[in-house]
DNA sequence: CAGAATCCTGCTCGATACTG
DNA sequence: CAGTATCGAGCAGGATTCTG
């Protein structure tokens, strides 16, 4: 990627499409959910265990949200006991690569951030 | 691009990374800021023209977060009446690339996604 | 011009309890 | 097993007013 070109992609329309995506994967667990359903099928139970600390109302509606968008599929098996799977459709699979993109960038920068949060954190409080 | 590759980096800390970044980038704003600074050094009231809809408030505390974290740089110019200008830093222009590949994305699935959406909320309603 | 301070509202998220 | 229902805390964000 060459880089720097048409940033008018996320200012173009006053935000609006970078709002649509933003307000997609930015709650606190839809990217974990995606990034653990990568190339796998699994069932609520496993997912809640693979995600630590997700609690069964917020898988719920993650999972819900993500279905009604069309980035996961809902597979229903009527067995005793319950077994539902779920798996990334192809629009899903396909937020991976940004994503990984943007990990990528977060694990470059955290540190750099990190420190100058703490620097400014400290001239704040020597000012008072 | 191979894609598909480690989402560990995503899911690996149990989603601390991702979360980190999330916070910096997900609130109403800050991408919009970071983009419209791309390579132009602006004051306040400009920034707050070219963003439409953004209030002093919340551009303020907006810039303010990013100069903490070290994506922006802040001048002030002892002049009357004052001049105040923004500026991305090295961090700063670094988050262009991946949020572009963001903004890609965006426009490649959103209409799949809103028909997606369209389709679900019919079938809700029809079936009460 | 570039903000700081204050007030208020809605929505996200989490804990808890219950169900087919 | 795979959810739904309900309640409550907390914070993001907007409108408004005031200042160096």
């Amino acid at each position: 990627m060459s880089g720097y070109e048409h940033t008018c992609m996320i200012r173009g329309d006053g935000g609006r499409t970078i709002r649509t995506i933003l307000d997609r994967i930015c709650d606190k667990w839809t990217l974990l959910v995606v990034a653990t359903l990568d190339r796998k099928r699994l069932r609520f139970t496993d997912l809640q265990r693979q995600i630590p600390g997700v609690s069964q109302r917020m898988l719920t509606r993650t999972l819900r949200n993500l279905e009604r968008d069309g980035l996961v599929s809902r597979t229903v098996y009527a067995e005793v006991p319950l077994r539902v799977e779920y798996a990334l459709t192809g629009t899903g699979q396909s937020l991976i690569p940004p994503a990984l993109a943007l990990a990528e960038w977060a694990i470059k920068h955290i540190p750099d951030i990190e420190a100058s949060r703490a620097a400014y954190e400290e001239r704040a409080d020597s000012a008072e």
